[in-house]
DNA sequence: TTGTAAGCGTTATCAA
DNA sequence: TTGATAACGCTTACAA
């Protein structure tokens, strides 16, 4: 970033770090009065206007800095210009790989940009998201991107007010007109349902948490149901609350344990991968080890342990997400002052065997096809 | 934290909040004028200082806050203080599990003390190490808490010899003398594979990474094979780079076929989650859905999918392992001038199906038997 | 009980 | 090419 670059490397460090005087960190001041000349000067090399210094000077300057081990206090630095090249990242739950990479893509991206994420981890924990955006705004952050559960219109609007950029990240806000980045969803759950039917599976169960204000829950949701209508396939919804699942997980194994009665051959999909894999380790327990044989799961989000179970998954495009968040911040700070944007980006099929059963009745050997190219 | 609670209670925000004039937010001066008092007044107010303040211009500097909408900025307070309450926390990892769980120790335990933590996630990149590093100092965070791959001692003793108290997690740096906070790895291993014999394993097979300077790695190791010397088991080390494991997983097939072929019970230890999913993986492809029926796997670091695949594992106390690494920077930060601790944890082993085939060669059906208390 | 003024470590404005 | 000097938003003696 170029908080580090835009002074000279100083990776050759010393064993030993002498510091301006006992053990605070050299200052400014302490650098000019070290190579003989006024902070001024030192300000000035340390922003790069390297062809306004002589020679000499520049040579000094150099030496202290080295000598003094001196780092510039970003602080300082934010406090006069306005601005600390700070991004606050929101994130609801960092337990779920989803947010893991997609923080992987905003850090790579702020890197490259001159941010500093701070970031800030709700744990699925509303009133953290609250404490949280007005400690970034007391911390002064330049922009935020906010993945998050419970924020309101109000708890942005400060910032959208303030002019400090907001881009969301996987869902809208009510009431919020601002940049966005997420998946295609409709063209995702269209896809997956697709192929479920194709596979031979005529009785589909979508399951997704509570829709209350997150929209891309609502959004899978609502494809998943046109989907199966356009289709004229049968299937239908559950909600499951994670944190209290107990009786959908009964009505889930009324809905399977009905549909089968019938003949029918059920898939589910899990809307994300939280819910998928409260899903799995539901059906594991009650059909056992092989419980892949009896019925088939989908879901959104791709992760480790799909792979490891077999499972077919509608991969994100997580760190593009991220990447393009940053972007989408650095532009408006850049002063761009276009209306709101949407960018939504597609997702990818991971066929695996936990879908593959055309025909017959026993599952096909683990295979790992996929749709697409890696 | 206090940072969010030293100032009062400002949930009930208008709908629009008017700022000072334009834009910009107001600043100490802004609310001083509106409230016809000088700065110093608003100070107080804002640090609690609040028994010297009348009535009278207390309600008045209330009224002010609220309507300007103010917030005090972080910067400029920690500029002066000499301390901004931030707390650098290096992560190696966060896409292991085991870095999430021990960030949300740190995290609660931040607000709990009111620091915020400053996360950096280097991502396996050794060069975001050091760039993260220098940053922190630049940032001027209180202290660090380091859980790295390749911090080198002269990267940390910038900040030691800084007077920044450092606190390392899950394992030591060559060189720095610090508190430390992790697993008490010879009792965890010794359990563990004391479990896999009393099981009737007589074959074991420790698989760990390159332990190049990780202690963590080299003690865990160390212990394995203390362990079955004393217990008279069999068994033996495979080392793995999971950058590049194609052959060490090719070993470990060789490993394991000469034990079959020698009619004997193998087990498989990994020394980590991300080891764990990777021979998981792996066993799965060589011997299908059900490769548990072949080989038994137990890890350190237990997580969601170990439970999916019913695999045995040692359950790090990852929360507290945070939050006392917070506590520990506290009481230096606080002044106390003790010798470095090394704070030792108790892991907990979670006995899954993988490991529980005493006597007979099929494996029984999963049942979730917990060694102790969840 | 309240206010003035100096200063934290920078950068920006203006002269020299 | 250089350097005083005044902010930035806050806290903290020190006065009043």
């Amino acid at each position: 970033m170029t908080n580090m670059s835009d002074d000279p490397d100083h990776s050759k460090q010393l064993a030993r770090l002498p510091r301006a005087f006992d053990g605070r960190r050299a200052t400014i001041t302490d650098v000019a009065r070290e190579a003989g000349t006024g902070k001024t000067s030192i300000s000035r090399y340390l922003n790069g206007e390297t062809g306004v210094l002589s020679r000499d000077l520049r040579a000094r300057i150099e030496a202290a800095i080295e000598k003094l081990d001196y780092r510039p206090n970003q602080m300082a630095r934010g406090l006069k210009r306005g601005r600390n090249r700070l991004i606050g990242m929101l994130l609801a739950d960092l337990t779920n790989p989803y947010s893991v990479e997609v923080l992987q893509g905003v850090e790579a991206a702020c890197h490259a940009l001159g941010y500093m994420p701070l970031i800030c981890h709700a744990a699925n924990e509303v009133d953290m998201e609250r404490r949280y955006l007005q400690l970034l705004t007391t911390y002064r952050v330049e922009g935020v991107i906010v993945n998050a559960l419970g924020v309101k219109e109000e708890l942005l609007q400060g910032f959208t007010q303030g002019g400090i950029p907001v881009v969301l990240v996987d869902r809208t806000v009510e009431g919020i007109v601002t940049d966005m980045v997420g998946l295609d969803n409709p063209a995702a759950v269209a896809q997956a349902t697709r192929h479920l039917v194709d596979q031979g599976f005529d009785e589909l169960l979508f399951i997704v948490q509570p829709v209350t204000h997150v929209s891309s829950r609502r959004l899978r949701e609502a494809a998943f149901r046109e989907t199966i209508a356009s289709l004229g396939a049968s299937g239908s919804t559950l909600v499951v609350d994670l944190a209290n699942a107990a009786s959908a997980l009964g009505e889930l194994d009324a809905r399977v344990d009905a549909a089968h009665a019938a003949g029918k051959r059920v898939a589910l999909f899990a809307a994300n991968g939280p819910v998928a894999l409260r899903v799995a380790v539901h059906l594991k327990e009650r059909y056992g080890a092989d419980w892949q044989a009896s019925v088939a799961l989908l879901a959104i989000d791709d992760s480790e342990w799909a792979e490891l179970a077999g499972m077919t998954a509608v991969r994100q495009p997580t760190y593009e997400i991220g990447r393009r968040a940053v972007e989408f911040l650095h532009e408006r700070l850049g002063g761009a002052a276009m209306p709101a944007r949407e960018c939504l980006l597609p997702g990818e099929l991971v066929v695996r065997a936990s879908t593959q059963r055309a025909t017959g009745d026993t599952p096909p050997q683990a295979t790992h096809e996929i749709s697409q190219g890696k």
